[in-house]
DNA sequence: TTAATTTGACCCCC
DNA sequence: GGGGGTCAAATTAA
């Protein structure tokens, strides 16, 4: 999507602010004190960009809004599938999803913590596994461009390579968030739009020079899970992955299903809280209970955990 | 009844 | 022309 010309400036400044931050933060890295500073720092500009993306992605779809329907009266001449809503919308779809930031990660778990809604699912070529396509639940009524593709990798099939395209720009509700890890301030952040953050040591790096950026990461929750299936028995959906065929595992085990938002919103579903504590990393990785348990080696994910927060431009 | 998923068809881009 | 991404009607689940 085109983003209006005095939000790219914003946005741009911003993402510039948060990297000259990120590096400092890394030179502050032997005070604990300075680095929770550089962190609420970070949370700032992180919320400032959110705020000044979904600004301009409102601005935008306005400006466009006269323009796209020339074209589509125009253009639309032929062919086309019984409904009306058809090409013209496409069109500007995928070219939003081309100009979006994008991030894939190897994960071995599906559930982000995220509200996804599954719109499709295609065999790939030259792929033993399908793809899935999930657009945030939000889409539509708070106008939310993200999306996240999954696959399971070819080579691990308990391994889904998981492409995540846009950033949330919702409120989500945090229904799936862990209750003690919400604190009153991950809640303010969440609700500016705030999820991936990471204060793994070499996450700070990788935004430096990017202008726009594939990274791959690998969120390693294979032994925690296994535990988790030890302690609270067979009702573990991560466990059952194995055993289900493919399509059954990209639908069930995304968060966006409503059985499992409401669960976690009461009380956890059984075998999922442990899944909670990594969706909780990667939404409110800038808390500050998570950083000290980060600090103190109390946290193992953390080691492995690299998520870009915003990698575009 | 409502919301989510499935799946075949459509359409854009390479 | 084919592959990949998206749409939307039909189906399923809660």
């Amino acid at each position: 999507m085109p983003m209006a010309p005095p939000f790219a400036q914003v946005v741009d400044d911003l993402i510039k602010g948060q990297q000259f931050a990120t590096q400092l933060q890394d030179l502050l890295r032997a005070s604990p004190k300075a680095g929770l500073i550089m962190d609420q720092i970070l949370h700032t500009f992180s919320r400032a960009i959110h705020a000044a993306e979904a600004a301009a992605a409102t601005s935008a779809a306005e400006w466009s809004s006269d323009v796209q329907s020339e074209v589509t009266d125009a253009g639309n001449g032929g062919g086309k599938r019984k409904s009306a809503a058809g090409g013209g919308d496409r069109r500007a779809c995928r070219r939003k999803t081309q100009q979006s930031s994008v991030v894939t990660k190897n994960l071995k778990s599906l559930d982000d913590g995220l509200a996804w809604r599954k719109y499709g699912q295609k065999e790939i070529q030259n792929c033993k596994h399908p793809k899935a396509y999930f657009r945030c639940t939000h889409k539509f009524d708070q106008q939310c461009a993200a999306q996240r593709q999954v696959q399971r990798c070819d080579e691990d099939s308990e391994t889904y390579r998981v492409t995540y395209i846009g950033v949330h720009t919702c409120q989500d509700p945090p229904a799936a968030v862990t209750p003690h890890h919400q604190t009153g301030s991950s809640d303010v952040l969440h609700a500016a739009g705030f999820h991936y953050i990471s204060f793994a040591p070499n996450a700070v790096a990788a935004p430096a020079t990017t202008t726009s950026t594939t990274t791959t990461t690998t969120v390693n929750t294979t032994n925690h899970l296994t535990g988790v299936g030890a302690a609270a028995g067979s009702g573990l959906q991560s466990l059952k992955l194995g055993s289900r065929d493919q399509e059954e595992v990209l639908s069930s085990n995304t968060p966006g299903n409503s059985a499992l938002r409401s669960t976690a919103g009461a009380a956890p579903a059984p075998g999922w809280p442990d899944q909670g504590d990594v969706t909780s990393t990667l939404q409110y990785g800038g808390d500050v209970d998570l950083e000290d348990q980060f600090l103190h080696g109390d946290f193992p994910y953390l080691d492995d955990i690299v998520v870009p927060y915003y990698l575009d431009h």
